[in-house]
RNA sequence: GGGCGGAUAGCUCAGUUGGGAGAGCACCGGUUUUACACACCGGAUGUCACAGGUUCGAACCCUGUUUCGCCCA
């Protein structure tokens, strides 16, 4: 298989290889589930995408998460089974193909119900795959054979087969309830999708006279035109003001009815008059104090909320707004207005038409939830579902535990239609399919009579709330179900815990008996650089293509200002965008948007997205880039071991073991990160290895040896071996989160290394490459330790350089002092030392240094003169040695305090003392050289220092 | 009103059994060093919101306060 890049860029280019791997992953089906029964099963269901939808960055970040375990849980040898697909929105879909229609001047009841629905089904067909390219592109290795539509034949299948088997266990139900009513939809919305949000109004107090005698009581309501559908007025019944008056009767303006005065804990005696209308027929709260009152209900409001029969004639067919102004008009003649407050309020609007949702009382099909959530509680309190991060199951109890019945029939044309067919008496038949109903009925009868169908579709999320096992089979017993199901985890953001993942544990608990996965990693939420929400009417949205592709500002201006529900915002926008992105925004790539995902995955909940991370990640993937190039360039003519221990058949070389050491430990870091989903640790730890340490450290340490001729062909070779060898692990460790540059670097380096040379299939790509296992005997605390100290030297070294102004092409003298293991150890490092510290010459020095030294003094009271005769400024040099022992007195300062007492020594554990005991001698020790060297500068200075280190004249 | 979460470097955030305050970015100084200027070397930076308490010891545990945010009503 070839690789798309040669080596010889100096830039990693993320384009050209995303587009040669993806393809060739796919054909070559990796993604695909090795159905090898002998391992662990492992599976992830994606959480369906709406099929209208685009990918967005909560997708980008969920999906990326998603695809780095399932990748990692692949590498480890497991049946991976990734579930994708998309739901059918019935709402979002039925309008975007509404919308269509409209363009040319139709509307869907001209065309009928079969006819507009068969539009429906075309217009998926050509464009209900756009969120699926999009995965593509962020490198998503589900399996797309088994891509799944909530609308397909066998889902909708199970759709009606858990229907028909709820409605049989009396868990389903029809009734006549208030529910969320969208009036330009003409139809009932679920919970989730009525956005509410604070917005300027105003409270209207009003008069209503009582029935007997003079005076009146005045009510405070938001929403005056409801008036008209009173049917009570309410007090607290502990509100001494009113206790007089409950009982009695006023009569509503207006309509002229008699109402009564009602006590009812519900009231808020501090909020407006402490006095309220009862409107059970347009109030939630209102209709629970109906209920307990017994109250009529009396509906005003047409489907298109407009004033209907039930009003007085003047204000029928008005629409609610105009009828709202026309009442205050006519009350304000009867001088029935008490005041008029500004207040801000509550508004809920249906989250796809912005329309302002009315309570409104109409038959539904509800899901009785009570008896399914009853277990679904049990199942996360006896831990068979684990909320990671753990305090996400309060949430959960919480909303669990006040659960209302789910309105679950949409007044819609797209989506499942609900199996209920009406007798001419109204008897209800629910029922699998259409022929059965009718042999029932007839039976029912005793004649054949004719049904009619319900005319309403489910909403969306109950075929959702099925998807963990619809998608594997259910009802039928599927090998894919049994080996699958429960699925490992689910990932999803906390914003659908309610709507989604309850529902999910609630039917798959009810149907399977088991649930449907067992943890579930709740993701925050991707907000703006400014915490804002990303929405469309703010413009603050950044697709995530953008990142990967790049955009010109022009392009994304007009993307930004395109088809708006509020076009006046538009030039705002432009602005802001312009502002923020002056030259738009550079291509960084999948993997580099990936890893700033992963690194944004902390257990917090709002996640602020900020351009530079994805800027800093670009940057790693060209450092990586590098760092293969130069591996590959020395490693072209290296032997190929083949021992498992080859570490330690190798010529001894430290900074081989240390590297070969620190990689354990990231294996171990990496291994645990993806264990508790701390992707950020993982990308952290990568981050750090390879770049702070591999490239930093190990790949300047080697240069010497590669660039030298001399060095024995030995020990060129292994230093070759290991420079490639942890390149490769690293690159594997590196893949779940960024697929495609290891993908590409590593086809490169691995048959280098005698991998990857397709004698068999884990060796065609790394995506099916084993996950490296950590080796504990080549975990070498000597070698750790060893190359620390030789790490500690050459900073200090270069600390000095650096303060100093020493020319980096400037070689310098280092004269050493101190105790003789330490030195030895550092002599025994000459080599490694010499040239990363840029030393011509370094002396052991038992005497006084000569003058115009810079001084440091190392761990193991190891002191380091570097002569600067000439360049040296004692005044510098004074700062800086006044800095360092400011900062170390400190610290010892607090050691000393801590061994004087007393009651530490007594009760602290015996490893923190000798710790402690240890850190103060270092610390000692260190002062000491500090002291010694800034009394020498100051004695040897021609000129006097004062005490604040500045010299004084004369 | 109920529930949940946050307040740590200029910015964004880590900090998992209580024991030497960290990273990235930004910033400052230096560098055409033979993988990389999307780089290298060096540097500065903190009353861990506040007040009490527990403890030998608190960014971390407890209580309260201030403040910001989210969800539900």
């Amino acid at each position: 298989m070839a690789a798309e890049q040669t080596m010889e860029r100096t830039s990693y280019d993320a384009a050209a290889v995303e587009r040669h791997w993806y393809p060739i992953w796919e054909e070559k089906g990796y993604f695909r589930p090795s159905g090898n029964r002998q391992t662990a099963p492992y599976c992830i269901m994606i959480p369906p995408p709406n099929v209208t939808g685009t990918l967005h960055m909560g997708h980008a970040f969920q999906n990326t998460l998603m695809d780095a375990l399932i990748r990692h849980h692949r590498m480890r040898g497991e049946d991976v089974l990734w579930q994708t697909g998309t739901d059918h929105a019935g709402i979002a879909t039925q309008m975007v193909v509404e919308r269509q229609l409209e363009a040319e001047g139709k509307r869907r009841h001209q065309l009928g119900r079969e006819r507009f629905i068969e539009r429906v089904w075309r217009w998926r067909e050509s464009s209900g795959g756009t969120i699926a390219r999009q995965l593509r592109r962020l490198g998503a290795s589900c399996d797309w054979q088994r891509e799944c539509f909530t609308m397909d034949r066998e889902l909708s299948q199970s759709v009606t087969e858990a229907f028909v088997r709820l409605y049989g266990q009396g868990l389903i139900y029809r009734g006549k309830r208030l529910v969320n009513w969208d009036p330009i939809l003409h139809t009932a919305l679920s919970d989730l999708e009525v956005i509410s949000e604070e917005e300027q109004g105003s409270l209207w107090h009003l008069r209503y006279p009582l029935a007997d005698g003079d005076g009146y009581v005045v009510v405070a309501t938001t929403r005056p035109e409801t008036m008209l559908g009173d049917t009570a007025v309410a007090v607290h019944p502990d509100d001494e003001r009113y206790r007089s008056l409950v009982g009695r009767q006023v009569r509503l303006p207006l309509s002229d009815r008699l109402i009564p005065i009602i006590a009812d804990t519900y009231v808020n005696p501090e909020f407006g008059s402490g006095c309220v209308k009862i409107t059970p027929a347009h109030d939630f709260n209102d209709y629970e104090v109906g209920k307990r009152h017994d109250l009529p209900i009396i509906n005003i409001f047409t489907a298109d909320a407009a004033i209907n029969d039930n009003g007085p004639a003047v204000y029928r067919g008005m629409d609610r707004y105009v009828a709202r102004q026309r009442i205050i008009d006519d009350l304000t003649a009867l001088e029935l207005i008490d005041r008029i407050d500004a207040h801000l309020l509550m508004v809920p609007r249906g989250d796809r038409t912005n329309a302002v949702v009315e309570p409104y009382l109409t038959d539904q099909w509800f899901v009785r939830v009570a008896p399914l959530a009853d277990k679904a509680i049990q199942a996360v309190e006896q831990g068979d579902i684990r909320f990671v991060p753990e305090s996400w199951s309060k949430t959960y109890f919480e909303w669990m535990r006040h659960i209302q019945d789910w309105c679950i029939s949409r007044q819609i044309w797209w989506g499942h239609r609900i199996p209920a067919w009406y007798g001419p008496d109204g008897h209800v038949f629910v029922c699998r399919c259409e022929e059965e109903v009718y042999e029932w009925a007839a039976e029912h009868y005793g004649k054949p009579v004719k049904l009619v169908r319900d005319p309403d579709v489910l909403d969306t999320w109950f075929s959702s709330a099925l998807w963990p096992f619809s998608t594997l089979g259910w009802p039928r017993t599927t090998p894919e179900l049994k080996c699958y199901y429960p699925t490992n985890v689910l990932v999803t953001g906390f914003d659908i815990i309610f709507f989604w993942v309850a529902r999910m544990i609630m039917m798959g608990l009810h149907f399977t008996g088991e649930v449907p996965f067992r943890e579930v990693y709740v993701t925050g939420l991707i907000r703006d650089a400014e915490g804002n929400k990303m929405s469309k009417s703010k413009g603050n949205i950044i697709d995530p293509l953008d990142l990967i592709d790049g955009i010109t500002l022009d392009d994304l201006l007009l993307k930004r200002t395109r088809d708006m529900m509020q076009p006046h915002l538009a030039e705002k926008i432009a602005d802001q965008t312009r502002r923020e992105y002056p030259n738009g925004i550079p291509a960084f790539g999948t993997d580099a948007l990936r890893f700033t995902m992963a690194s944004l995955a902390t257990q917090g909940r709002d996640i602020k997205f900020d351009l530079a991370r994805v800027e800093g990640y670009r940057n790693f993937c060209n450092k990586l880039w590098n760092a293969s190039r130069f591996v590959l360039m020395h490693l072209a003519d290296s032997p190929i071991v083949s021992t498992s221990d080859w570490l330690h058949t190798m010529p001894h070389h430290w900074p081989n073991l240390w590297i070969v050491s620190r990689l354990q430990r990231l294996i171990g870091a990496v291994d645990q990160a993806f264990a508790d989903y701390r992707f950020n640790d993982a990308a952290s730890e990568l981050y750090q290895f390879l770049w702070g340490e591999y490239c930093d450290w190990y790949l300047e340490l080697s240069k010497p040896i590669l660039y030298n001729q001399t060095t024995p062909p030995e020990l060129r070779q292994a230093v070759q071996y290991t420079m490639g060898a942890v390149l490769e692990q690293s690159l594997r460790l590196l893949h779940p989160l960024m697929p495609f540059i290891t993908e590409e670097l590593w086809q490169k380096v691995a048959p280098l290394l005698g991998l990857a040379n397709g004698a068999n299939s884990n060796s065609e790509s790394i995506m099916l490459a084993p996950w490296p296992q950590q080796m504990p005997q080549w975990l070498d605390e000597q070698a750790e330790a060893e190359m620390a100290a030789v790490i500690a030297f050459v900073s200090a070294v270069r600390n000095i350089r650096g303060e100093m102004n020493v020319p980096p092409g400037q070689e310098v003298t280092v004269l050493v002092q101190g105790d003789a293991a330490a030195l030895a150890r550092l002599r025994h490092h000459d080599a490694l030392i010499r040239p990363l510290a840029r030393i011509a010459d370094w002396q052991d020095w038992s005497e006084e240094p000569p003058a115009g030294c810079a001084t440091a003094v190392l761990e193991g009271g190891v002191r380091l003169f570097v002569p600067l005769a000439g360049l040296i400024d004692p005044v510098v040099e004074l700062g800086r040695l006044e800095k360092n022992r400011h900062k170390l007195e400190q610290e010892l300062e607090r050691c000393r305090g801590k061994l004087a007492n007393a009651a530490f020594l007594d009760k602290a554990k015996p490893e923190v003392i000798d710790k402690e005991r240890a850190r103060q001698q270092e610390l000692e020790s260190k002062r000491a050289g500090l002291l010694e060297a800034i009394e020498r500068i100051q004695r040897l200075s021609t000129k006097p220092i004062d005490q604040e280190g500045q010299q004084t004249d004369g």
